[in-house]
DNA sequence: CAAGAGAAAGTTAACGCTAACCCAAAGGGA
DNA sequence: TCCCTTTGGGTTAGCGTTAACTTTCTCTTG
């Protein structure tokens, strides 16, 4: 069978021509759509195996104006948050024909826009987005929007953008975290907090709402800016220990922080949990393995990433455009050592 | 501007229509090709601008047979390995104008087929694939080198396929855990070896000619199976505590395994590194942040992922099927003090 | 001043597939 | 018998680009 050997690939009407039929006929048949008699249909079947047929996507998109591709645009998709999320997407589209072209942007602005403007280029059907938050985004938006773009943003919401949001409720972070801290009989709280974007600070107000509702009060002190990663935990926890007083639980920004954290009151002769708690939230997949197995609030990645893509699919399959849903995922404590005295 | 309101997306004829000059031109000065006046040059530049025109990818894809889309095809891109190797690949290609479309199979050699087809349907300009190692794999991968799909293997090698591989040198991994513990002083090595694949074997063969060459002979039971999770490392472990002697040192299939048997040896009432060096492999980036802090081999996602993608574009770029290159990457200590005695 | 050589376009025909419509033949009911 | 419906296809015309020619001028140049 020599056009095995060929290089060429096999196309529609190679099959239509050997078997004197029209190319029509054998998409048809190929699609499972419009009449076709039993005969017709299983010859052609019979020959596009033998001669391996594959379908060329690039030119059913074209017609369809349908690529079955999302993009999936992050800030970093090594980070173990967003390749969880990152994964249970490609979950959740896949049994629908779906694939997901992944890109990321550093947290650079132009980066970002750039990568969007290209998968929008190459078509895809949809884009899942964990935004910078640099200022001029909602232009950015807009303009999606005008040209029709269906587009989920998830973890980072973007005030004024009329799209549909996934995200954790990062208030109810702060709030469950430091109600865990009370309930395990802290009173002096520490709050370790992130960069001061709107994410972090919700995690604070849940905080500081807390305390407030317990009547707990602290000095100001007690809230340090502590950056998001291991190192910077660290050095801020050091700059408290410093301080006039000590607090007896800590509610850090994030798992890293809340290592470094960590590591600084052991290193300065403190036990932890029983001279003082440490709560942290992201519930990375280590957090059991640590020096002590840390006490976190589980983000619930999982379901931002399930919610977002079936949302984004609604979106791709709606005729009109489908109204903005804000979704805000119920975060979880999970407890550890960290925190148990 | 009605155009701009309407949903319509621009297309080059629009364009030239507006300017009533040919498609042809348009598409010429859009991609800097022929000769074109300056006149025409602006003119068409200026109304694209206007119009905020998009090329179609999907309609050049089809015409000029590239996607400028590679496939990755990954076992499971959580996995801190694969996602540092997915994001060295994504970095190097993306100067290039290439996007990533990543694929994952969870070790199901099913899905991997199907994957693998689906994304050559989608004509992805080449793809690199982590396989799983089950036997039918050459069939499938002999079929691709058929259709003329460029393609390289990475961490995984396939035995008698004809295609390039980019990996690390298992072998050398259990020497330099080996030689590294021996410099150490240790004398007892024991090792927590992983599954029935090559790739644990050759890190077992490493250990392995690495002793024998330094005339240190070792009882049999200090090879012991521990799978690759932290889990059943920490059960391996706890086997080999109970046998009549104990080790001085282990090197770990990997660093789960490692942070298990680490686990093993505290709960034991041992010390390390003291009593027992530890060694992993991999170095997951929060080995510094654990219990003890991990000495670990480095397997150089970042080379491997870099190397696979360069060859992957120059099979794509070549005119004749390139030769099948096979890279080892050569790996490195990572001195924690897990190890340090 | 005829012939040739550029410059600056335009024409034609794909790429591989599908949407939308059309048509012939066979069957069926009054 | 006539008309209408159903079955099983076929025809046509794109989708938005680009590759490969071809055409039409305008200069040179000997």
């Amino acid at each position: 069978m020599w056009y095995r050997l060929s290089a060429m690939t096999v196309t529609l009407s190679d099959i239509a021509k050997d078997l004197n039929i029209s190319a029509v006929t054998v998409s048809k048949v190929l699609r499972n759509k419009g009449r076709i008699s039993t005969r017709t249909r299983n010859l052609v079947l019979k020959r596009a195996k033998e001669l391996d047929y594959r379908p060329n996507w690039v030119a059913r998109s074209l017609v369809t104006r349908r690529t079955f591709t999302i993009g999936l645009l992050l800030p970093d998709f090594t980070h173990p948050f967003f390749a969880d999320i990152a994964k249970t997407i490609a979950e959740t589209v896949r049994p629908r024909g779906y694939h997901v072209i992944i890109s990321y942007f550093e947290e650079d602005p132009s980066l970002e826009r750039s990568e969007a403007d290209s998968l929008v280029a190459r078509r895809v059907d949809g884009l899942i987005i964990a935004s910078s938050q640099s200022p001029d985004r909602l232009e950015m938006f807009e303009q999606m929007r005008s040209r029709q773009v269906p587009f989920v943003l998830i973890d980072r919401p973007i005030e004024g953008v009329r799209a549909s949001f996934v995200g954790v409720d990062n208030e109810a972070v702060g709030r469950l975290a430091t109600k865990h801290l009370i309930e395990k009989g802290c009173r002096k709280i520490a709050h370790l907090r992130g960069p001061k974007i709107g994410l972090a600070t919700k995690r604070w107000k849940g905080y500081a709402d807390t305390l407030k509702k317990s009547k707990i009060t602290v000095p100001a002190w007690f809230v340090v800016d502590a950056g998001f990663q291991d190192k910077t935990g660290y050095l801020a926890m050091k700059k408290l220990l410093e301080s006039p007083s000590r607090p007896d639980g800590v509610f850090c920004y994030n798992d890293p922080v809340a290592i470094g954290a960590t590591k600084a009151l052991l290193e300065a002769g403190l036990r932890v949990p029983e001279d003082v708690a440490v709560v942290g939230a992201g519930n990375v997949h280590y957090s059991d393995a640590l020096a002590v197995p840390l006490t976190t609030i589980d983000q619930k990645t999982r379901e931002i990433g399930a919610r977002a893509a079936e949302l984004l699919l609604e979106q791709i399959g709606a005729k009109r455009a489908a109204r903005a849903e804000k979704i805000l995922v119920v975060p979880e404590v999970v407890v550890r050592r960290s925190s148990q005295r």
